[in-house]
DNA sequence: CGCCTATTTGACCTTTCTCAATAGATGTGG
DNA sequence: CCACATCTATTGAGAAAGGTCAAATAGGCG
């Protein structure tokens, strides 16, 4: 897989809105997020672990609709979409693949839209942390519903489409229930079930899951390659 | 182009969640919205107007993941997911123009995530109404900014994440700043400079749109000889 | 006309926001 | 290693937006 490494700080715009790359980029380590600057704060529209691919859809897009940012340290193989277009030619198994992929990310928009639109605030941060972890545990960064996070209150703030003190307050009431502890920057789910329980988290929310998980395994070859 | 002729009525469910279908639906006539079962109430995340494949995603979905509503009469074409795969390979054209159908979704998703994220409910309202007239206009469904709309209040309260309540009083203050008029089966847009400039609503909200929207036409003249 | 659904209204209550101030952390240059 | 600047987290108090409940009204349709 001929690509290149490209490494960007926190807050970095990895791609920019009206951009028309030439490549997509392979998260390795760290979060990227699509983000859309509001008025008053910018609005997180979805967020990546290492192993999505969350520029896909840039292989047919004429150009980027929001910006693609960094949290914390970030890592990322920037492969050229003629990659993936050979790949979609030559194996029957690798483009379904890649279907699969664009699919998860439109399902993972849906259930966005339905915690911004359903749950309230306390619900919905849980329910977020709940999809976090457990996207986290499947590509091996969360051992034990523990996992280092380079986001900020605010940042969960804009996530979740509410004011940062209100996140702060929700956070704490997550704390007092102790299913949860969130110290500088390492976040530990201390009681899984009844965080699930309030965020009335599906566990086959992942229904799409099962397959297009071990679609992101089809790249973890080429991924651990890279990364050495 | 095969197909076959559907038609359904009001709150029919055109697709389930978990289906396995076979076929995408080309929307011909109406209005379907993928929806979710909330607890108290369903929940739409996206709506589509005719001219769209609302389930173009199908094709390489292992199921369903939300229910496929119709809103107010609906005719639609089922047209075989083969069908779309012999286009894919045959034409690198239309495979493009799929493409950017597909790359149109999730960038509406994106924006509604941002519509309910950043805007009160006002200006959310408002912005719905913007975005539906415009893609209305686009396939020749709304002549002078006027259109009919088999939407209840509580359908828009379900898509603006709003109570029902709340929705009636957000639409009698537009109706007060005399931007829209609603009555019975129709909706017409009496000031749509005001109700973009209370949007917030960007033109070029469809940057995607030059390119996408003869997308759509591409399959018009199909559409055309299927109605006939 | 009578039933059923959709809209409208009022009163009251809850959630969340905003503003403002304080405290804690982190990082930088001297 | 300290002093300072900056970012992040926390707290309190008051205000605004929106939710809920219940009842009344208005349409649509057989």
């Amino acid at each position: 897989m001929p690509a290149t490494i490209g490494h960007f700080g926190s807050r970095d715009i990895v791609a920019r809105k009206g951009d028309r790359p030439s490549t997509c980029c392979l998260l390795l380590q760290g979060y990227l997020c699509w983000t859309a600057d509001g008025e008053s704060q910018q609005q997180i529209t979805s967020l990546h672990v290492p192993g999505d691919v969350p520029d896909l859809q840039s292989i047919s897009a004429p150009q980027l609709q929001f910006d693609l940012t960094a949290f914390g340290p970030v890592v990322v193989a920037f492969v050229p979409h003629r990659f993936f277009r050979e790949v979609n030619e030559s194996s029957a198994r690798l483009a379904r693949a890649l279907s699969l992929l664009m699919l998860t990310d439109v399902w993972c928009l849906r259930n966005w839209i339905c915690n911004l639109a359903t749950r309230d605030a306390l619900a919905r941060v849980a329910h977020l942390l709940c999809e976090l972890t457990v996207r986290l545990q499947a590509v091996g960064q969360a051992r034990d519903l523990r996992f280092l996070s380079p986001f900020t209150q605010t940042d969960l703030a804009a996530a979740c489409a509410i004011s940062a003190v209100h996140a702060n307050r929700t956070i704490q009431e997550l704390r007092r229930r102790r299913l949860l502890q969130w110290t500088s920057r390492t976040i530990e789910i201390t009681d899984w079930g009844g965080l699930a329980r309030l965020a009335g988290f599906q566990p086959d929310y992942l229904g799409l899951r099962k397959p297009p998980l071990p679609t992101t395994k089809d790249f973890l070859p080429a991924i651990t390659e890279l990364r050495a």
